[in-house]
RNA sequence: GCCCGGAUGGCGGAAUGGUAGACGCAGCGGUCUCAAACACCGCCGACGCAAGUCAUGCGGGUUCGAGUCCCGCUCCGGGCACCA
């Protein structure tokens, strides 16, 4: 008696489908492409259920499509620089190139058994030579056309370390490993010019009509466009070379209602005023002393230090405010200098208060009276509102109104002029770190910042270096530091800085359309295989990484390796809910959190502990994350019950946008199934011949009903759903008393029908029944529309919007019809008593609803 | 703090403004078995004997009809430019 042994067949069909060569991607001119991509994963070390679940997303697409006739490319690869392979070099000694590859080694074969139709012979790992070295290559050509430049930029600094700091290693304003207070310093850093992409990514943003429209949005915002005025304070009291004080305003409207300036501590004057007075040097320090992180500084406690300077208001020469230096005002931001007005704005009104400045309101609602304040009135700026101390347009108008006719009446009077502004900042991408694709430039005493040749490239990380010590192991390697300058060939000292690992992940897509290449991309293969028709990965990627890939790619076009149709790289987008899971933490002697893995801890009645009865203290789920340890390992589950099961499982539990809690309860159900429908199978194909049986035509029905549904959920992205048809189509063959060869029919649907799902149960299946060929290569099934149809359909009864019958009618029955018999059905009848009907609403096909 | 989401039975979730709870998990009852496991069949939001009433995080509103649309909240999650 045979059964069902996912641990014998899986093993078998992936030997198969190898065989077959049944996932390559080939240039076929015949067919339409489909290019399906799942972001790349960071290589922990162990793959955990949200890359199975992100993967089999993506397997499910590109199976279908594959099955759908196109000619489909799938390929996978390594994000694979980064800090944790350094943070591992110092724990535990190692090289992190030697930790990466053997993670890479132990995680692809971890994804080998899932079954995922993957075209491996395309892997990349952003951390070889071969990839990081036409990185290189594009950053000279980025140079060339001016998309690259040097500036001052501020890092987080761990004066004990003596080490940069990523924002996530800076907790509570403190080195995660020194505990010391972190400081800022500014650093000469390499940027990329996004920012000159502001408006053009921005605009582009409404053609992306597949992609989320919360991704969107998020997009919109962070590039943040805004109109606003820029002009100038005259000071009085400020040092020379400060005489005009240059703020920028998205609400000039307001600005009768100033009442004091503040220059961000970062400002020129604020750093002038620091070289010569104590009390603002030791303020200054003190705001230093947040992390450089934007939500670091707007969660600070606001703060700020009356300079004594003053400014002139511009409507009014006697009229003088107080220039204050605050902790809030970021200097990457307008001119890094604003005017306060307390009553329109909730940070300007707590810093006035704070400071017993006043609070003057410019607006009112419509209707209201001057009153003072307890909080800022901040309207939508959509919204009208009467102006008490307006100096333009009517007195009742939108802040919108108020806000535009306040920047023509002042670019009138020569007081400033209307300015487009965006918050995009530029990309700063230089890192002092190791474990990164190093930035192919020399520093020469004669010749300056010198490109290195292309001919040199890749310039490759040395391998002989340690990390007993902070900081960057290449700042102190003299064999690789020190070359000859490229262009006159005296003594010269290489870049140390490395690139960001978002550079790497911002072209990595455009790589798989020729991994091997010996040019960043071959523009025949970017043409057939660009654009990414489904790109699918976590939210948690909605802004930095969307964003970086779209600006390569314009890059990437201005230098001449994508074509110009790439310029959107994705296509459509998907992003996937993560996988979370609680949080298990204890403290260490210093009281520092230390994290722990689900499986080294046991529930118990009190909550949780460690195995040596150690109590823990539960943090609820949050997004899985090797930090927190709070993963979970997929492997347990593939040994126990077969990929299938987990493919099933993770497909089948949540819709795939939202966030999904990892519960061992649902695994075994998910198997209990697959065992059942293989079984199923097993019993059709020892049925024996016969005619047609009494429940064909609705076997056939059901069939080709589950056909159009799981096509258009699968294609709908709602995988659960389309798991759930499964479940019915299953349900009813099992409970079918059709003849052999529907069932048989039936099974065979239902086996093509999950193959994107259980691509090795499927096979099973097909197998048994005597298919041809592999499933995985049989064409999608078809739904017969005439078979979808019913003939007769409930229409449910309500009165007064309350459901009290229903009544069975022909599909197509005339609504002054269907009327008729619901008046008169014996229940509707009882419920009206006899009162008089007021209005009857008939929907067709849908609902009937009496209301008296 | 700012930007973006989410909230429906004991649990995961389903529902073009039209019968709230599809499908599954857990639970309960039954068949099979010496017994158990497996498998199969049935029940399964709350209250109520019933008729029925209540019920989609909270408070309002629009509508013949609201889980769905609008306004105001609460809580949870993601991002905040050096985590990937």
């Amino acid at each position: 008696m045979s059964r069902y042994e996912p641990a014998r067949t899986e093993e078998k069909w992936q030997k198969a489908w190898d065989e077959a060569g049944a996932f390559l991607a080939r240039r076929d001119p015949a067919k339409a492409k489909y290019y399906v991509l799942e972001m790349f994963p960071y290589p922990s070390g162990r793959i955990h259920m949200g890359h199975v679940r992100n993967y089999t997303m993506g397997d499910v697409v590109a199976r279908t499509k594959a099955a759908q006739g196109f000619s489909v490319l799938h390929p996978m690869g390594w994000d694979a620089f980064g800090m944790p392979a350094e943070n591992a070099a110092m724990e535990r000694g190692g090289h992190p190139r030697d930790w990466t590859e053997a993670n890479i080694t132990e995680m692809k074969g971890q994804m080998k058994p899932l079954g995922l139709s993957i075209d491996w012979s395309r892997e990349i790992a952003t951390c070889r030579p071969d990839y990081y070295g036409q990185q290189q290559a594009m950053f000279i050509d980025m140079l060339d056309k001016g998309l690259v430049y040097r500036k001052a930029a501020v890092v987080n600094w761990d004066p004990v370390d003596m080490t940069v700091l990523a924002n996530e290693q800076v907790i509570d304003g403190k080195g995660w490993r020194s505990g010391a207070a972190v400081e800022r310093r500014e650093l000469t850093q390499w940027f990329f010019r996004i920012s000159d992409f502001s408006e053009e990514l921005l605009d582009a943003l409404d053609g992306l009509k597949d992609w989320p429209e919360k991704v969107r949005l998020m997009q919109a915002n962070w590039i943040g466009k805004s109109r606003g005025l820029q002009f100038a304070f005259e000071t009085a009291g400020a040092p020379e070379g400060f005489e005009r004080l240059e703020v920028y305003t998205t609400r000039p409207d307001t600005l009768m209602g100033a009442s004091f300036a503040a220059i961000s501590p970062d400002h020129p004057l604020a750093r002038h005023l620091e070289r010569h007075d104590p009390e603002v040097a030791e303020f200054v320090a003190d705001c230093r002393r947040v992390g450089t992180s934007e939500e670091a500084i707007e969660t600070a406690e606001k703060k700020g230090h009356d300079t004594g300077i003053r400014v002139r208001h511009p409507f009014d020469e006697a009229w003088e405010l107080p220039v204050y230096i605050a902790n809030f005002i970021l200097m990457d931001y307008g001119t890094g200098a604003i005017f306060g007005c307390p009553a329109h704005d909730q940070r300007d009104f707590e810093f006035a208060t704070k400071y017993g400045l006043p609070i003057p309101p410019v607006f009112v609602a419509v209707g209201a009276d001057d009153a003072p304040l307890a909080e800022a009135y901040v309207p939508m700026k959509s919204e009208r509102v009467r102006y008490l101390r307006g100096f333009a347009g009517t007195e009742i108008q939108t802040g919108d109104e108020g806000v535009n006719t306040a920047i023509d009446f002042c670019e009138a009077r020569g007081v400033g002029r209307g300015v487009t502004n965006y918050r995009l900042r530029d990309w700063g991408i230089s890192r002092q770190r190791y474990w990164g694709c190093p930035i192919p430039v020399v520093h020469c005493a004669a010749c300056g910042v010198v490109a290195e040749r292309k001919e040199n490239l890749p310039v490759e990380l040395p391998y002989d270096v340690t990390f007993d010590k902070p900081g960057n192991p290449l700042d102190r390697h003299p064999t690789w530091r020190d070359v000859p300058c490229p262009k006159c060939g005296q003594p010269a000292r290489r870049e140390t800085d490395t690139m960001d690992t978002f550079v790497d992940s911002s072209w990595y897509f455009a790589r798989f359309t020729a991994p091997h290449a010996t040019t960043p991309t071959v523009m025949a293969d970017a043409d057939y295989w660009m654009n990414v028709d489904q790109y699918i990965g976590g939210i948690e990627h909605a802004i930095l990484h969307l964003l970086y890939s779209r600006f390569f790619a314009r890059a990437m076009m201005l230098t001449g390796h994508l074509p110009k149709k790439a310029i959107e790289p994705f296509d459509a987008l998907f992003t996937q809910g993560m996988v979370t899971h609680e949080i298990y933490m204890t403290r260490d002697r210093q009281d520092r959190p230390v994290y722990h893995l689900p499986e080294d801890v046991v529930r118990t009645e009190a909550g949780a502990a460690l195995k040596d009865g150690t109590p823990v203290e539960v943090i609820p789920s949050a997004k899985m994350s090797k930090s927190k340890k709070n993963v979970v390992d997929p492997m347990n589950i593939i040994a126990q019950f077969g990929a299938d099961t987990a493919r099933w499982f993770v497909m089948s539990d949540s819709p795939p946008e939202r966030d999904v809690e990892w519960t061992a309860a649902g695994a075994e159900a998910a198997y209990k199934h697959l065992n059942r429908v293989w079984v199923l199978s097993d019993r059709i194909a020892s049925l024996k011949d016969g005619g047609p049986g009494r429940g064909d035509e609705d076997l056939l029905r059901a069939t080709h009903r589950a056909i159009a549904e799981v096509t258009r959920t699968v294609e709908g992205f709602a995988f659960n759903k389309a798991i759930a048809k499964l479940y019915e189509l299953a349900n009813a063959i099992q409970k079918s008393d059709a003849s052999k060869v529907a069932q048989r029919q039936a099974v065979m649907v239902l086996a093509q029908l999950m193959q994107p799902m259980t691509p090795h149960l499927a096979e099973d299946i097909w197998a048994m029944q005597g298919g041809a060929g592999l499933v995985a290569q049989a064409p999608w099934p078809k739904a017969d529309p005439a078979l979808l149809v019913e003939d007769t359909v409930v229409l449910p009864i309500q009165i007064n919007g309350k459901r009290r019958a229903e009544i069975s009618v022909p599909r197509d029955m005339p609504a002054d019809e269907v009327e008729k018999i619901a008046l008169s059905d014996e229940s509707v009848v009882k419920f009206l008593g006899g009162q008089p009907v007021k209005k009857l609403i008939v929907v067709p096909g849908r609902i009937v609803n009496v209301v008296i």
